[in-house]
Formats: structure tokens, C-alpha cells, sequence
DNA sequence: TCGCGTTGCTAAATCGTGTTAGCGTGCCGA
DNA sequence: TCGGCACGCTAACACGATTTAGCAACGCGA
């Protein structure tokens, strides 16, 4: 079923049938009953436009590329593909997917696949949110950084969660609980180099914590750095803090150390939230599974990934009009109620 | 950068560029040094095939589909795209990847947007394991079925773990531990129809575990079928096998609900493994994160990926030479020692 | 009657590659 | 001298669409 056979079949032109089939039959003025004929017998004979050959003609494929560092097995990655592949397929582009582990030849591997494959542009996404820097080739066209910043100045625009207001949004729901004092930080802080290393999210969730509970008074008693953020070291550091404090909050740098932290809390015959408040990062799908659930500030990935892809599909547009400044958007990271909060015991309670 | 370019700049045709960069110089006699000319001017020029003019001349884009029905939050999904992402980009294809949500309709356009950019196949994959109704269209092109088999007798392969050796290898942790009594399952049975809706896997784990707790003569003391396999259903029936009895052992029918067992014989205050053994399926990245590690009998999601790929770009030699007999390839579901399983108690022990 | 603009459509070139058929040259044997 | 063959390469078409340039017919005013 070509384009050929379906003009044939109506007795017009191939060119004819091309403007009416691409929608421009109004524009280069074909008549009515043509136009009408045309879709007819295009439907009639099942015709589907050949988009590898269009692809060929017009330079566009209607066709992206993703490309991420590290799916990870932690799912979360697979929600921004998805909203990445969703959000593309609204707009009728499918998505090519592609993993480098990281390796910077992989990488480049990937991008020229792509580009062979004359993909209309790429979203390199990083798996936990950092600066990275730009495979070779990149530049060739059109591109988005997803949950990654680039280290160099360059034209690329980047989507990133909001991890300062989500800073801010977790010491707001411990300062509206009442808690002023017995706050206790899990996985970095308290200054704002101790983080692990290459991650953003965490000095950017400390700065928006400080804000706060500076503002509000709140004392943050201690805060547990760890070099990672696993269940393990969400337990060891809880139970470094319960070593020497009795604590009033906990606030874990991510979920799975609030995993962690609640196993401590529970060998240790403490309750949450009746003794210990929780709050963590990420709504990670272990929050919904811990009793009670887990208050955390979640990261949206679904909406990252969404966001990504309209974000690139906008720069044809912008592209068209020569404008070329980078711009980072940022995406809000809502919180998400979980069971885990509660006002101090009455002996701490502020005012 | 194109063919021409690298033909006029070595001074040759279009042709034999062509046949050089393809590599069939040999087959149609180019001299070594015209070869040798050519490629070297093509690296020089940074040359790379376009590959939408190739599939557009040769029919075959070295491009596959990916369409799951959901990529769940699950994160198991990922590790499935993950194996068939890297196992086609080893033989150097890229993967288109869609996600159906499960509608018929919305599958369809998947496929038809596939074939529409002519892929050379499309592995069709569901999240969990079952029976599905191949969507229309599928069979104009090589397909094969991934973690699912077909309703209707058809010419389509289907790739999917091995559950009922993952059940007999469950028991068999559990009978050459030393158990011979205590034996609780959680999730499903005792009869083979005890199942969640649709779930193949159910039935054929329970199976296995049947088949080689009869012949060690294992007792197994109750079964709680669950309709969900959540954590929450698996804290239920927990309580509920608490009720009555004194269990040995829990054998979970996935990670999840063992999830909740642990959480359930916490709160009786009974210690795993010493009073009681569990066994999951599965291999969660919970299953890890437990305390002690759960012992569990792994979906090989990755390998999984990997095999369904290597089957469909099989079957483009298989096809060729017209064999299109069906087959059902199954992967084995490796044991995944966790501490979550230790022998019985000295009064229960066999021999 | 002529010139001109509008209407409705089409011929032909084009995108970048693969493939078929065949061309010129030189060598060999008769 | 001539026919035949192997060698090394190329002209031209095909794939399936879009796009440019332009053609024929018609109406209309001068």
C-alpha cells in the first residue's frame, strides 16, 4: 500500500494525494470532492504513510531518542521513561531507548545510533540527579537534559526536580507538626558539604532544610552523614543517634534510608510517630509499604519525564526563531502524607 | 556527510562506495586499493549510513518494538526493557519502547506506529506473567511474546520464566533445610485453583511446590490465598496463620507478601530464622533489604529481556528458511540465597 | 480579440542508499 | 586477427514519500 496505489486507485497524481493526505489540500487549493475521494480510498485500502521515507524527504522522523545512564533497579526510572515515552506519544513521536552504564563510549555509540537513525532529538537523563558532562555528538541536534545539569556553560536546556523546595517543604511539614527541638537529620548535613559525593539532591535538600528551621528556630540536634543512601545506613546511623539522643524527628535524606531508620526505631521499641516522627525523599514505593506510611517529599518522575519531552519538542519551535539561551526548569516535588508525622510529645511541645 | 560526498571525494562512484561501506567488495570484486581508499576517506569524512535511506531501499531498519502493557512502579519492568535494550543494541539495533496500559486500542496504534517506521519485529510483553490477546496487526511482522503466552493457537513464539522448576526449587530450599512440618503457604492454595485471577504464575508455583512437598512427604499445614499480593495481604494472612498455629516455615508466593510476613512475625515477636523460615519469590529489590535477607527464588527479569530478543532476531534466519513452528521458551529462575531459612527448631526436626 | 489572473491539478526533481545490468579493457588461445 | 572471458568498475533505476515549478482551462475586463 503505497502512496502511489492510493493515487492510482482514486485517478489523481501522487502529488495530488501527498497534499491531501498530509493535510495541505486547503492551502494549495484542491477541490472538495478530490480531497474527499482521496481520504476514501486511502481509508478504504488501509494506507499508512511510509515514515521512514518521509523521514527521508523531510528531515524530520517523528522520532526522539532517550537515552539514561543507569536504569537502575530501583523503578523509578522506568516512571520517567514512561512519562517520557507517554508524553511523546501524545504528540504522535515514538521513543528510542537506549543505556549507557555510565560508559562515556556507550554514550557516544548511543547518540550516533540515534542520529543515524535521524532522531529529531534526544533527552539524556541521568538516574539520580547531577551534573554530567556532555557525550560527543550531543550538539549535532536538538537535545534535553533530564534530572542532570551540564557541567560546562552550553546551550542545552536541562528539567530538574525542585530539590530545595522540597527541602523547604519537609522542614514545613516538621515545623507545622510543633516540632522545634529533637530534629534529627539522616544522610548528610549538618553542614552543607557534608553530602555524598556528586550529589545534588542532597546539598540542595539541606540548603531548603536549613532555611527553614533556621527561620523557625528549629535546633537540629544532629546529622548523621553517610556515604550512602541505603536501608543498612539508614539503620546504622539511627542507631548512632539513639546511642546518645533520645530523638523527636527523624529526616531522612531519601526513603530507603527512612527504611532503615524505622527498623532501628523498632528493635529499639520506639514508635512512629508517637515517640519519633519521619519524614523522607523520593515516595520511593517502599513509603506506601512501611506501617505507618512514610511522609516523604516525593520526587516526580512521571512529570520529569513529561516534562523533558515537551520541553524538547518545544525547542523546534524555539530553534526556528534563533533563540538559543539554556534554561533550566525546574519541577515541583509535592508532598506526600503519609502516617509517620505527628506532634511532639507533650513535655517538647513548642508554645 | 552522504555516499556521494564519500564517492566523489575518492574519486570513485556512488556504487562502489556503496559496495565497500556495506562490505561486499570482496563478493563483487573492488580491488584492495579502491577499498582501501574508500574507507579511509569515509573515517576521514566522519561518514555514517543514513540508516532511514537503507531501510527505505532494503526493508529492514535494524530497529525493533518493545510494547509492554505496564511498566508498573514495580521497577522489574526496567530490568526487562534493560536486558532487551542492551541484548539488541549487542547486535547493533535500536528499540523502539511503548507502553499500552493495557489497552487494546492504544496497542494496536503502537503497533501500526512501529510497523509504520518498519521495524524489522516487536517483542509484545506483559508485566506479569499470563495469557494475553495478541493485538491486532501483530502478525504482520516477526513478534515474539514476552513473560505471556497466547490465548489462541498461533505462530508466535513466547519467552517465560520457569515457574514451575521456581516452585520445586522453593521446596526444595525448604525440605533440604530439614523441614517436614510447619509448612504454611501464604499467597495462594492449597488447591491449584486457589489462585488470584490470571495469575500463571500462581498456579504453576504452586505446582512445583506441590509436586516435591508430596514426594519428600512434607505436610503442609495451611494455605491463605490472598486476591492481592501486596504487603498488606501477606501482614493479613501472616495474622491469620498466627491465629491457629505455630509455623515452621512461610513459604511467601512472591517478595511482597513475605514483606508483610516479616512485618507480621515481628510484631508476635518471633525471630527468622531461628522460630520461623521464609521463602519468597520474586528477587524484589526488597527482598535484599530485609533483615535478615530473604531467601528467594528469583524472576530473572533481565535475562528474561535478553532471551526474548535473541529469539525475535532469530527468527528472521528461521523465517527465512519457513520454519514457523511455535515455541515456548522457558528461563530458569535461579535460587537466590538469602538467612531467611535455617532448620527447624530441634523438636520438629526430621530424622 | 487579447492579456491576465485564478483555479485545480500534475510532471519531474529530490532525499540517501542498494541493486541490476552492463560497459570497457586487457589477456589468452585459436 | 578475432572471439571469448575475467576483471574492475559504473550508469541508471528503485524505494516511498515531499516539493518546486508550471501547465491547461476558464473567466473577466479592456
Amino acid at each position: 500500500m503505497t502512496l502511489a496505489d492510493v493515487a492510482e486507485a482514486s485517478g489523481v497524481s501522487a502529488t495530488t494525494a501527498s497534499l491531501v493526505l498530509s493535510g495541505r489540500a486547503r492551502e494549495l487549493r484542491i477541490s472538495e470532492a478530490v480531497e474527499r475521494r482521496v481520504r476514501a480510498t486511502a481509508h478504504e485500502l488501509g494506507y499508512r504513510r511510509n515514515t521512514l521515507s518521509v523521514g527521508l524527504r523531510t528531515g524530520r522522523s517523528q522520532t526522539i531518542g532517550f537515552i539514561s545512564d543507569t536504569v537502575a533497579s530501583s523503578g523509578l526510572a522506568g516512571d520517567m521513561i514512561r512519562g517520557a515515552v507517554e508524553a511523546a506519544h501524545r504528540r504522535g513521536f515514538m521513543v528510542f531507548v537506549g543505556e549507557s552504564g555510565g560508559d562515556p563510549v556507550v554514550e557516544r555509540a548511543l547518540v550516533e545510533a540515534m542520529h543515524d537513525r535521524r532522531v529529531d532529538g534526544i533527552v539524556f537523563a541521568a538516574m539520580y540527579t547531577r551534573e554530567v558532562a556532555l557525550p560527543e555528538g550531543l550538539h549535532d541536534g536538538p537535545a534535553v537534559l533530564l534530572n542532570a545539569t551540564s557541567v560546562s556553560r552550553s546551550t542545552v536546556h536541562s528539567v530538574v526536580p525542585d530539590e530545595v523546595q522540597a527541602g523547604r517543604s519537609a522542614a514545613r511539614v516538621v515545623v507545622e507538626a510543633g516540632h522545634r527541638s529533637g530534629v534529627h537529620l539522616i544522610g548528610a548535613g549538618p553542614g552543607v558539604d557534608d553530602i555524598p559525593p556528586n550529589s545534588t539532591a542532597a546539598v540542595e535538600r539541606l540548603v531548603g532544610l536549613r532555611e527553614v528551621f533556621e527561620a523557625a528556630g528549629v535546633e537540629v540536634v544532629s546529622a548523621q552523614r553517610c556515604p550512602k543512601w541505603m536501608p543498612e545506613d539508614g539503620y546504622a546511623a539511627t542507631r548512632e543517634v539513639l546511642r546518645h539522643h533520645r530523638p523527636g524527628v527523624l529526616v531522612c535524606f531519601n526513603d530507603r534510608l527512612a527504611f532503615g531508620a524505622y527498623q532501628a526505631l523498632g528493635e529499639a521499641g520506639l514508635s512512629v510517630p508517637d515517640d519519633v516522627s519521619v519524614v523522607g525523599f523520593d515516595d520511593h514505593p517502599i513509603a506506601s509499604w512501611l506501617r505507618p506510611r512514610l511522609t516523604t517529599v516525593a520526587l516526580p518522575h512521571h512529570e520529569l519525564g513529561v516534562r523533558a519531552v515537551e520541553v524538547l519538542l518545544g525547542l523546534f519551535e524555539r530553534r526556528r526563531r534563533g533563540d538559543r539561551t539554556p534554561v533550566v526548569h525546574r519541577v515541583p516535588m509535592p508532598v506526600r502524607e503519609g502516617g509517620s508525622v505527628a506532634p511532639p510529645r507533650t513535655a517538647d511541645r513548642a508554645r
